[in-house]
DNA sequence: GATGAATGAGTATTCATTCAT
DNA sequence: TATGAATGAATACTCATTCAT
């Protein structure tokens, strides 16, 4: 392992330390409320420090959806080639697959969603907001793919799947976005997993051809 | 006209010209960046004289919910209290009752989904919160009361109407956000409404129990 | 009774009724936190009109001493033109008028102690001021004048009669305004009475000749 | 001097110069016409740094007097614990310990004083309050005690000890408030130091015994 | 790289005062 | 006179960001 290599690693390690307390404190105080310093003393490291890993507060925000969106990509994808399984069976692993990815880390989860309805996505670097579309355009379009499939084969209704896509999306984001939202004002128990399910069998359902 | 409702009428139209100027100045910079300065400027007032109808910038926000709520809500018992349709024909004029609504008004909508979905909602009064809890309530339950008339008619699949009727309602906000947020990113031609009626196509297909 | 004298008269009354309202309000809250509409809702008047009365708010706080200075000054000219008393009996008058005057309206006494030790002076009117400070050296005078008459029969030490003028007065807002201070730390007893008394005492022992 | 050491130094510094900053400003100004802009000017500070350490306006304002007050204590103390001293001479030399520390610095006295009859004092940290309340009380025992002494000592007439210090503090206070007054109303000639001395004869004077 | 003290622009809110009615 | 809606200047405080060490 080279040095520069080991360097890279160690300044990987660091980003990684700030996400996990970042993390932390935007979920705890919500992200306008969440200072530098507060992320920053999470993290043990100066604020000055911050800011040698992530150019400003934004960035750092968005660097939290960053991950799980590769994640997310990485798991839509391993669903859309897989070649063992049939259109129906796909759409099944899909709905899997988000639900794995909720439950992998929801309160990052809940953060990308906030990102993605929020006024900081303007105020993003050029950079990562490139990136950030990139990877949300091939998740949609692996979702895409999916229900093309199922098109194709004459299963599924015949709409865009582009549409489709952008439908499953909002629900998903829906759900998680509402479900959290009747958390804070009512503490209520945590029906958002039933929730989601529910949502995505009604939705299968619905793609269905009706003589099927 | 007495006096007193004189009064009241001048007071009314007062926080209708402050709305509409928090409305454009709020869609146009979002929620933080926007001051009240700003919307003192937009509605041809001084800044102290915001204060005079609205006890903070988090209320003022808060308002231009409220009305569309309550408009919402009227919409929403129309469907449900009319005895001439069948179960079928109500959860069809739902959804044209929820297009409506927003095509009344897309950039207070967007802003009832922020905010719903915000921080701020933490803030508001225990006056206002209730309010808009009640409201929500209600027009929740009236949807929930729709989709119930399907399921005991036999019609649609067995579960809860109550999470019907969120997995209705986020999947509108969830279209919503998601479809002006890729407007933010991509400047894309509108979708959304589009986008909107497959979807509610496509619910309305999944709820029907699959021998009909 | 003119017309003119009847107008007078009606402006005096409300005056007063505007005073009262501000005593109540400044002694609540304290001067900086008493607003110009707390006043006028207490008054039951509008805010504007209290300025029909009074130019400020400074001149309306310092218009509550100037009525107890005139008070004030009666009482000691009393005192000190009364032929019957020699004059150790009219230092012992003197005291009784002074608290007589405190018992009169404690927190319009405090009041005065304030303005005099506050930056609120310095902003006040010309006239006024010049009003208030007439009535002080006028007050000041008497007492100087009493005590000068136990200095010249020979009974008080020798001491310029204006300074031991300033010690009795000074003393006397001293007690008023340390006890007062206490009380708001402390919601101690209130024993600024007890301690005025003896402070008198020991005061007037103070002034007699030792041979005595 | 370790590099804790030096940086609690700098700290200690850089409040000091804050404090004398303040300390013009305020006597200039008065508490509510000084801003903290002015002050942190007249430190060549930001704003923003002033709140690195003072926690808001009011504490600095209170953090003048702490400085004075335990300096105050310690004097007090000194006298108090004299033993080479008889009853009397403590009583001068108290009243000479009270002038040394008014000289030392008059400007920070009077803020003391004005601190202590203001409605500031409701908003101090809980923190600051006490240590305040605590640097009083032992300062009026401190002299409590030497009055003690004399009464014990048979020389001084029977009051209670708190009485007569509350009576003392009070006195020196007054004076200070009103020859300050009167300076800003008359811009006299400075007879405070002559007045304060012609005091404290009076009032110990007053405090012997007759027969004595 | 790391620090953390210093910065200073940015803003919600208050409230004495005015003035059209 | 009386009103009270409107004003708008004034300001304490925050916090993302920088930079000398």
């Amino acid at each position: 392992m080279g040095i520069q290599e080991r360097k890279e690693r160690e300044r990987e390690r660091r980003r990684q330390q700030i996400i996990v307390a970042a993390k932390r404190v935007f979920s705890d105080k919500g992200f306008n409320r969440a200072t530098m310093e507060d992320i920053a003393k999470e993290a043990e490291l100066s604020p000055g420090s911050l800011y040698l890993y992530f150019k400003n507060k934004d960035e750092l925000y968005a660097s939290l959806s960053l991950r799980i969106l590769q994640y997310l990509l990485i798991r839509l994808d391993h669903v859309s080639l897989n070649k063992e399984l049939n259109p129906e069976q796909k759409v099944a692993a899909l709905t899997d697959a988000m639900l794995d990815v909720y439950e992998f880390d929801p309160v990052i989860i809940i953060n990308l969603f906030h990102l993605q309805s929020s006024e900081t996505l303007k105020n993003l670097s050029e950079e990562l907001l490139t990136e950030i579309k990139d990877l949300s355009r091939k998740s949609l379009g692996a979702i895409a793919g999916i229900f093309n499939e199922g098109i194709e084969a004459g299963i599924y209704i015949q709409e865009h799947p582009i549409a489709l896509a952008d439908i499953f999306w909002s629900l998903f984001s829906g759900i998680i976005l509402w479900e959290s939202s009747k958390n804070i004002i009512d503490k209520n128990k945590d029906y958002l997993k039933d929730t989601l399910k529910t949502a995505f069998e009604v939705f299968s359902r619905g793609l269905k051809k009706e003589e099927l």
